[in-house]
DNA sequence: TCCTAAATCAAAG
DNA sequence: CTTTGATTTAGGA
């Protein structure tokens, strides 16, 4: 009878691709994203598989971070100095395992216009009226707990893997989309004009130096502007929704950005 | 079998 | 650490 050893069966290859560990990863991340470093260790935590031979699959991993368009470099904010940069998942990447398999996606995520940058995160949180209202992290997890929650190993210290649909239930990623409540009357007050520089000063390098800062790119003219002071403690505003049951121009608005990124 | 995603090796910034 | 290229390996229809 076989009995585990050295070559035992918590020592072979754990049936998941190097992208798909860093999905679990980031993903597992209370801030929906981690710095290399971090994703080493959670794969070594979990895999003894992957405690040997780090500096191969090591490579191979940073490798995939930089050439998947799925992963994007998120800037460190000032206030937390440190080594490298983290990785959060691309926005539009959530449905990348979605046949089940965690070895080869049917397709490698690809972006539309071939690049994926954080300004295509700051974009998108743009397009929603969110910029000025919530911090790139929080934004991340958001957006990803709900959808890519199956990607998760059951349990945090494996020995050996586990294959998830047989014991997860598939959920469409759209399913748990939280947009909705995160843009609901009831998170919001409606104020007059431009976020501040105050309210930009989440978002990246772009607009953090004290010195030399750039004005705020104008929101666009279609969109309202929703501003949650931060952080301040949320008072229920009057709805904008009206009694008949058709949108504001202000929901609508909302609407047709989210549409367009469902 | 074929297509191409993923892994590997590794140079260069 | 990050990006990129070249090449090989291998998943799966």
């Amino acid at each position: 009878m076989p009995r585990p050893g050295r070559n035992s069966y918590g020592e072979q290859k754990p049936p998941y691709s190097y992208i798909s560990l860093t999905a679990m990863a980031i993903q597992s991340s209370p801030e929906k994203m981690l710095t290399l470093a971090d994703i080493y260790k959670f794969i070594m935590d979990r895999f003894s598989f992957y405690r040997k031979n780090t500096k191969r699959w090591q490579n191979s991993l940073r490798h995939n971070l930089s050439f998947n368009d799925c992963f994007v470099k998120i800037a460190r904010r000032p206030d937390r100095p440190g080594k490298g940069s983290y990785w959060a998942l691309h926005p539009n990447s959530g449905t990348m395992f979605e046949n089940g398999s965690f070895l080869r996606r049917r397709k490698r995520y690809k972006s539309q216009n071939g690049k994926t940058t954080e300004e295509d995160g700051k974009k998108t949180i743009q397009q929603m009226s969110m910029l000025p209202d919530m911090p790139v992290d929080l934004f991340w997890q958001q957006h990803f707990a709900a959808s890519v929650q199956h990607f998760l190993p059951p349990r945090p210290t494996l020995t050996h893997p586990i294959l998830f649909q047989q014991n997860t239930p598939k959920q469409p990623a759209k399913k748990s989309f939280t947009i909705d409540e995160i843009l609901s009357n009831d998170n919001f007050i409606q104020q007059g004009g431009a976020p501040t520089m105050q309210n930009y000063a989440f978002f990246g390098q772009q607009f953090w130096p004290p010195f030399a800062r750039p004005p705020p790119p104008p929101p666009p003219a279609h969109y309202p502007v929703l501003v949650r002071p931060f952080p301040v403690k949320l008072t229920p505003q009057t709805p904008t929704t009206q009694e008949n049951g058709t949108s504001s121009g202000n929901d609508q608005a909302i609407d047709e950005s989210i549409n367009q990124l469902l």
